[in-house]
DNA sequence: GTAAAGATCCAG
DNA sequence: TGGATCTTTACA
């Protein structure tokens, strides 16, 4: 049986890279009715701020944004092509409108759908725009540390699906777990 | 108001 | 390679 608890606001309030590294092999743990969903997160994005213009918050403080803008620990949840869902954990201090975005999870508890890539990992899970906002130091939606006991590789490469955003779509910001066959792209 | 593009995914 | 599907943002 997996000992799952929240990791403390102070793990989003660090570095964004260092975030981003410190998610792969943690736990993303949601309950739906009940049903406690777990999943490794083994692809993520780093999102780093105003300056990136991948980033949503390159675009300034939005009603669509102002979740980035807030506090780290928080769930950034948006609609993409008009049917997927893509989250994000918001990371530094008020006001950075760092994120990470979660891209692919290895399925562990209660996870039967397909998890390879961000759309796909909403729906697996069951996340959706009422998540938006939602604080991660809740005891039904959060994020549970990786095992330390379980050493792993970290690959860089250039995130994806941001060839608009000029020099930061060359930037090595997406990061996984080498070898894991859940990866979304090569 | 109107239009265009988007941190996706799948079929053909 | 293009279609599904719709919100956000830019601009008139």
């Amino acid at each position: 049986m997996l000992c799952l608890n929240p990791v403390p606001r102070s793990f989003y309030d660090r570095d964004t890279i260092t975030v981003a590294h410190d998610l792969l092999g943690a736990f993303l743990v949601h309950d739906v009715a009940g049903e406690v969903r777990v999943g490794k997160i083994v692809e993520v994005e780093a999102y780093l701020g105003e300056t990136d213009l991948a980033a949503h918050s390159s675009k300034g403080l939005t009603p669509r944004t102002r979740i980035l803008f807030g506090p780290p620990g928080f769930a950034y949840v948006y609609l993409i092509y008009g049917m997927y869902f893509c989250m994000n954990v918001v990371t530094e201090r008020e006001g950075s409108a760092c994120a990470v975005l979660l891209r692919a999870l290895e399925p562990v508890q209660n996870v039967s759908e397909r998890t390879r890539g961000p759309g796909l990992l909403c729906r697996a899970m069951g996340i959706d725009l009422h998540h938006n906002g939602q604080d991660l130091e809740s005891r039904d939606f959060f994020i549970a540390p990786r095992d330390d006991y379980a050493p792993h590789q970290v690959v860089a490469r250039p995130r994806i699906g941001v060839a608009y955003s000029g020099i930061w779509a060359a930037k090595p910001l997406r990061f996984y777990l080498k070898g894991n066959p859940y990866i979304s792209k090569k």
